[in-house]
DNA sequence: TTTATTTAGGACATTTTTGTCCTATTTATA
DNA sequence: TATAAATAGGACAAAAATGTCCTAAATAAA
């Protein structure tokens, strides 16, 4: 569904999330540790993150990754795919086909839209907040 | 979504199909054609399809790829994906952890199952069949 | 029987994705 | 100020996916 570089991604993001609404921040080390990723891939996905304002990163000591408290409710799952793997999950044809629309469809385009569908709005209302919500209570899990 | 062997598979098994019906077998040559697809790499899918007793292939002159008329309405997308892709559609964790289940779920395991069920349902109850509807009235398209 | 046509399959090539490593830079703290 | 800790970023490496090429085998037809 998505590229590795995404889940790392979702994951990272994830993990800093939960970590900023405890006040704190997170080292890349600590992040790849808690997310089972490899460490310099990640160090990677994480400034494209950054690049595109999802994260923050701190350099030197004591620094790490962090997210404004204020911000984990609006960041939608979304924006990191779209900052990590693009708009491919949206727009592209099931089949392949370069160009496929409701005009001219490839044999599978209406069934696609639906499912598509499911997953953008999954993505668009899925907030990081959402997705720190079980990890603390040990309910849900980020790697394993 | 799927792979590009998995893409070139569908409109390749799609293409057969419509010939099929019109009671033609039809070469690999004039399948890469009439969807779009590079030779070769559709020579090696083939191959698996007809291993996978989802083509029929008939070596020699006049030979080519056929599917029994029957089949056509028999045979689901669900599997010419698993014969490409494997089952890593259905199974394998949405942020990509090895173990992701229930009892110890990611953050969106269960949004992911909505999603993936609405996938795993529409390519278990498509026929080949019915990807053919509309190729030959120009309502659908393989290529382009 | 020879020839042309066509798939099968192995080997190889290219491209993309995934992943590593090293150096520079920044920053807190001793 | 020196040192240690941390991210940034370029260069490189490995693996996987995509794609090509060539020869062998099968088969229809001249």
């Amino acid at each position: 569904m998505f590229s590795k570089a995404c889940e790392y991604g979702i994951r990272a993001a994830t993990y800093i999330a939960l970590r900023s609404l405890e006040g704190k921040r997170t080292s890349l080390k600590d992040i790849a540790k808690e997310t089972d990723s490899p460490v310099a891939f990640t160090a990677k996905i994480l400034q494209q993150l950054s690049k595109n304002k999802i994260v923050e990163s701190v350099k030197g000591a004591s620094g790490g990754f962090e997210i404004q408290k204020r911000n984990v409710h609006t960041i939608k799952l979304s924006q990191i795919v779209y900052a990590i793997d693009g708009d491919k999950v949206y727009h592209g044809c099931g089949l392949g086909l370069r160009e496929c629309n409701g005009a001219k469809p490839c044999p599978v385009h209406d069934k696609f839209i639906g499912i598509r569908d499911g997953l953008k709005n999954m993505l668009e209302t899925t907030t990081l907040l959402e997705m720190t919500r079980g990890l603390e209570v040990g309910l849900t899990y980020l790697k394993r």
